[in-house]
DNA sequence: TTGACATTTCTAGGATTGTTGAAATATGGA
DNA sequence: TCCATATTTCAACAATCCTAGAAATGTCAA
């Protein structure tokens, strides 16, 4: 994950609808939900949730596939790793004992 | 760490001076940088360094003491592992074993 | 091929965020 | 006290982001 992805996949985090997507998609798991069951469980509109979509599409976060009629988006829990480590490096970098002890009881 | 402050701290992170700062301060260590340098550091007005750290602070990410004229600036290292739980959190929920692996070799 | 369904794209608006220079505030030294 | 320094606050404007509805696209089934 270079710097510019970064920055996109922290805006996309920083929106309420969008970070309330990601939770639903990593719940949901490999299989992913279409978009119509994804606007419905956010509790907003369709062109909207396809908006945010795109946008957690472009940060990296989640990705699309066709099933039928149905649109149906996965988290990429590669990318979610990808962002916590840019942030761990950010974070521990040249302070290494700072970061560390904080992270280990989060360890899943 | 709660929603509400993870959402204005991704924010915080999702802006390319912002995310400047927050490196320069996290490697300045505990000592921390006045605004000044940070601003001279950032390349950007003091008014805007100043707009920015107010956004990081709000964010907790970072914290400000008062040193004789300057006011000196030092990253919140528990904030930001605080952030980096918050998504190992959403990353992880229901599916430890995918997050776990990707994280191992980024440990500090 | 027609119609219904699922989703996206477009458009326009309002809301929020970012930038800058000027003025205001706070501090320390002469 | 007066001045220089360091920083913040203010005001105005530009840029970006968010939202909703309408129209367009793609898919399937009859």
């Amino acid at each position: 994950m270079d710097e510019r992805q970064a920055l996109i996949a922290f805006g996309a985090m920083s929106q309420e609808t969008r970070l309330k997507i990601v939770r639903l998609l990593v719940k949901a798991g490999p299989d992913g939900m279409a978009a119509g069951i994804i606007a419905e469980a956010a509790g907003v509109t369709a062109s909207n949730v396809s908006f945010h979509l795109k946008e957690l599409e472009r940060g990296g976060l989640v990705t699309a596939r066709r099933d039928a009629r149905s649109i149906v988006y996965s988290a990429d829990y590669q990318a979610l790793s990808g962002l916590i480590r840019f942030l761990m490096e950010d974070c521990c970098a040249g302070n290494p004992a700072i970061c560390q002890p904080a992270l280990a009881p989060a360890c899943c």
